[in-house]
RNA sequence: UGGGGAGUCGUCUAAUGGCAGGACGGCAGACUCUGGAUCUGCUUGUAGGGGUUCGAAUCCUCUCUCCCCAGCCA
């Protein structure tokens, strides 16, 4: 009963499992999670999705997730990976409280349950090289062979174990191995590395070991100390549930269930480690949190905000099937939530300057203008208007197409909470022929708020006084890639979009904006969701813009007319 | 050709033998002092064959396609 209640929208097959587990109190009735990140790079939408899978069952039951560092190998991991992801996490909302967990603080124990498996006989030393444990492994259609140190006695494996841990071997000579079946279908049960050597510092254990224990070993065993009760992780780890089970099994300790997702991937970017580090390391971005990358870091910095990402997890769902999911979803989110919240403000991008030639020269009006008019609580502010103002360039056509709703010579739009203005002329540069100021009437009777001033228009324009604006950078992004899969066609770096980042300076604003601090975000009315960026100060305004409103105009015109 | 998975509108996802539904996108319209937002309507899908059944996306069977695995990475 309860079980069908649970279904529907927001219902997925890992719920599903769980509500069963808890029916047959399989853990006791217990739910318990664990987000288990390596520390070897920053966190993307991918762990996103992972994230609020992983903290949203567990607040969904009422139970707890832990924070754990899979810290097994100290060749590629770092601090400084450790403090950008707990920030990453906090930052999306959630709290894994005092359960901040590293593999690493296991090592110990995992060493004693190494010796337990030895003295069972399911664990030997191997003195193969890497490149003999590869031939002898066999190949995905046939079965591997038994290395000759297999079957040594129990007292010679402990003894050479108990070198390795001491460092008497060189790295790659030695192994531990689990002695679990060669001929197995499952490659992952061809006698899997357990411990290999490595003479290299370790993050937090610092030189106090020289053998490492390998993924499969240390994972499921984590997870058990810990008390876990639902294992959750990507469909790459399927094959492995076996050998998680196994060592479990063997040791006939507190078992967790794993169960397999499809990771998330999203069409015009990439992610995938391998592939973000490179968009670092060859500079085709700025960092890990350029506002291009779809790194957490890179999405704060962009401008999105937690609720918006956790929306985007929530409607996503989750199942079994690789997908791709469109990017235009998550952009949906990030606008359903930035309308909601973002204060509008007018900014000119490219600036166009409107002279209004009977309206006095010294006078300035300070006009109401709302906050959002999605949110009457959001208050309003003044905002400067005179003689001299800028209007966007895209806004004025000398010689306009069908449909066009802006101004252009003899035609009337509204500015934005001000008054209609009527185009007389233009003033054009000689040589050039370009247009470098508009000239207008505007009609005093149409003031915004007036009760006379209702006069209807077809378009409004935002604006802002040349005398008041401030000056400032706006960094305009675009997708990534120019291709839904960037990998489709060889090397993904092929299809980068050169037009990703482009940077207009001398754009203007409304005087509002002095005081606005890196992070803050803002709706530039008819342009799109903006955020001050870190580089921003107060001589030097930056702007990145999150993203852009959807605009019908740009879309009339991509197909060719009304 | 070994082992493990997956196939439902363009995309993501729901259905648990009983009306194939939702979201995004798209299209059309209404409204609009943001060509934004909002609202309304519409469109489109069970990989294929065979079977069981009053009834199948769901069960059985055969086939096809796609993904993952041969790190001392995770």
């Amino acid at each position: 009963m309860e079980g069908k209640a649970r279904r529907g929208p927001s219902s997925n097959f890992i719920k599903e499992i769980i509500l069963r587990d808890i029916e047959t109190n399989r853990y006791g009735g217990r739910v318990h999670t664990r987000f288990p990140p390596e520390p070897n790079g920053y966190l993307h939408i991918g762990h996103a999705k992972s994230i609020c899978i992983n903290f949203g069952l567990a607040a969904e039951f009422g139970g707890l997730c832990n924070l754990r560092f899979d810290d097994t190998n100290p060749v590629k991991e770092e601090a400084e990976y450790v403090e950008a992801i707990k920030e990453d996490v906090r930052w999306l909302g959630f709290d894994w409280g005092d359960r901040e967990y590293y593999a690493s603080d296991y090592f110990e124990q995992f060493y004693e349950y190494a010796i337990q498996l030895i003295k069972a006989g399911k664990a030997y030393v191997d003195d193969l090289s890497p490149d003999e444990i590869r031939e002898y492994r066999g190949t995905l259609t046939e079965p591997g062979r038994e290395s000759p140190y297999r079957n040594r006695s129990v007292e010679e494996n402990l003894g050479l174990f108990e070198r390795m841990r001491a460092g008497e071997f060189e790295e790659g000579s030695r192994v531990l191995r689990a002695k679990i079946d060669m001929s197995s279908g499952n490659l992952n049960m061809r006698d899997p590395v357990m411990y290999r050597i490595l003479k290299v510092p370790h993050h937090r254990t610092a030189d106090k070991w020289c053998i490492y224990p390998m993924y499969d070993w240390a994972h499921g065993l984590s997870d058990s100390i810990e008390g876990i009760t639902h294992s959750i992780c990507t469909l790459e780890f399927e094959d492995h549930r076996p050998l998680y089970d196994w060592f479990l099994d063997e040791l006939n300790l507190h078992h967790p269930r794993q169960i397999e997702f499809a990771r998330l991937n999203l069409s015009y970017t990439v992610l995938s480690k391998r592939k973000l580090t490179r968009l670092v390391e060859e500079g085709f971005v700025d960092g890990w949190d350029d506002p291009r990358m779809p790194t957490i870091a890179g999405l704060r910095r962009r401008g999105y905000t937690p609720e918006a990402i956790r929306n985007f997890c929530e409607r996503i769902g989750v199942a079994k099937s690789d997908s791709v999911v469109d990017i235009g979803l998550l952009e949906h989110c990030l606008r359903e939530d930035l309308n909601k919240r973002a204060p509008r403000a007018m900014a000119v991008l490219e600036p166009l300057r409107v002279v209004i030639v009977n309206y006095p020269e010294e006078r300035v009006e300070e006009l109401e203008v709302e906050n959002n008019p999605e949110d009457p609580s959001m208050g309003s502010r003044r905002v400067p208007f005179s003689r001299v103002l800028y209007i966007e360039r895209g806004d004025f056509r000398e010689d306009p197409p069908k449909g066009w709703f802006r101004l252009a010579p003899g035609r009337e739009v509204r500015l934005k909470s001000a008054y209609i203005i009527r185009c007389e002329g233009v003033v054009k540069d000689g040589r050039t022929g370009e247009v470098t100021e508009v000239h207008c009437t505007y009609d005093p009777g149409t003031k915004s708020g007036t009760p006379e001033g209702g006069r209807r228009v077809k378009g409004t324009l935002h604006w802002v006084s040349e005398a008041h604006a401030l000056e400032a950078e706006v960094r305009l992004y675009d997708r990534l890639f120019l291709r839904p899969n960037p990998d489709e066609a060889g090397d993904f770096i092929d299809c980068l979009n050169p037009d990703s980042l482009k940077v207009l300076r001398g754009c203007r604003i409304e005087p509002s904006l002095k005081d606005a601090v890196p992070g803050q975000r803002f709706q530039f009315l008819r342009l799109g969701y903006f955020c001050v960026d870190r580089d921003s100060s107060g001589s030097n305004l930056v702007f990145n813009r999150t993203v852009s409103l959807k605009d019908r105009w740009a879309k009339i015109e991509r197909k060719g007319g009304p």
